[in-house]
DNA sequence: GGAAGTCTTGGACAGTCGTCCAAGTCCTGA
DNA sequence: TCAGGACTTGGACGACTGTCCAAGACTTCC
């Protein structure tokens, strides 16, 4: 099972580095610095490659997201310590190690409006992070949080992309970033439904 | 000129259907239902065709959105009917004729994450749509409606995103894509900066 | 110790890919 | 009318793809 996570991970990093095209039997062992066959032992298919890649990947976020949860337990009820944390949450998929994941993350989105058979990736990482929003939301008193949490997660995952997509030069980084994202909590929490 | 704008009509429509991997030279000229060795000969490599579809996919967003500017120019000012022509125009590309651009939107923008030479493109997408949404909210008085054009904008692109892959069954469909809509709307313009 | 099973891997297979070319068709301008 | 050029296309090429197999290495249990 060691080998079969390593060439998951490098499955990963060859979405990130090189988008989804990349992703051959071949490429992914090299990547993982194993024999060529490797891939095809472990995998009955590229299908079934592909698809425990972006659940792998899946499951990456979530673990991050509860990294996330975990350091706004501190801070809790203070908006603009979880402005901060959200905005360093999304920097590090931007520029850190989660990059790839993160890529990896739309590629599964774009996959799944095709193939129903990922939409229970889709699902559980829908309900980590309205949980989580939900709960930070409701703890600052926004009105309707379900609601507010699922425009928040829309949001931040349009953020994230157009922030991805613009590259290094992009606007969408430190100050701004946190200017953008202190403006959609304060409008979430004083909108009066 | 013809066949080569029929071959990136037949591109475009690849993408909505099949994805990005299925953008061959063989499946596009099959779609247009030319002979195999057109495609080759109106793009030099399959890097230009698919950096032309991608960028023709843009155009025809870029044209939609005029559409919407002028179905709004009707009912300016009135929130409620800019949320149903927003309603509309997002549905319309979640199942109607606009599926197929608004799918290669998206890999445009994972595309130009790692190849910057397609990122014009995405700019002048980006300038188009936060244009009229600043002159949306600037007419409707929202505070800074410069930032929050760019929120308006990542937070649809999200949920439009996000609503297309979910698939059909998707909760983000009429009456309550409508009623986040609305709240989106109405958080923005009632933040006091 | 040896049988039975799993793991590992080099090599092969047919199919598809991007790309190219030579021959044929069509159109234009003198 | 006819030469020159652009357009069109069937077919071919090597490279790469997913998949499979047989043989060897290793592990496990009687």
């Amino acid at each position: 099972m060691q080998r079969r996570a390593e060439l998951l991970d490098a499955a990963i990093d060859l979405i990130g580095t090189q988008g989804l095209d990349a992703l051959t039997h071949r490429a992914v062992a090299a990547g993982a610095g194993l024999p060529p066959a490797s891939t095809s032992y472990y995998f009955r298919s590229k299908d079934e490659l592909v698809d425990e890649a972006l659940r792998r990947a899946t499951e990456l976020e979530i673990g991050r997201l509860r990294e996330l949860r975990d350091a706004l337990g501190e801070a809790a009820g203070d908006p603009d310590a979880l402005v901060d944390a959200v905005a360093a949450w999304i920097e590090e998929q931007l520029h850190g190690a989660g990059r790839a994941a993160c890529f990896a993350q739309y590629h599964l989105q774009l996959e799944a409006a095709r193939r129903p058979e990922l939409r229970d990736a889709l699902v559980a990482r829908a309900a980590a992070t309205r949980a989580l929003a939900e709960e930070v939301l409701e703890r600052l008193g926004a009105p309707d949080p379900g609601q507010a949490a699922l425009l928040l997660v829309c949001a931040v995952d349009g953020v994230r992309l157009e922030a991805l997509a613009s590259g290094h030069d992009a606007h969408l980084r430190g100050p701004e970033l946190r200017a953008l994202l202190a403006r959609l909590l304060r409008s979430l929490l004083r909108d009066q439904a």
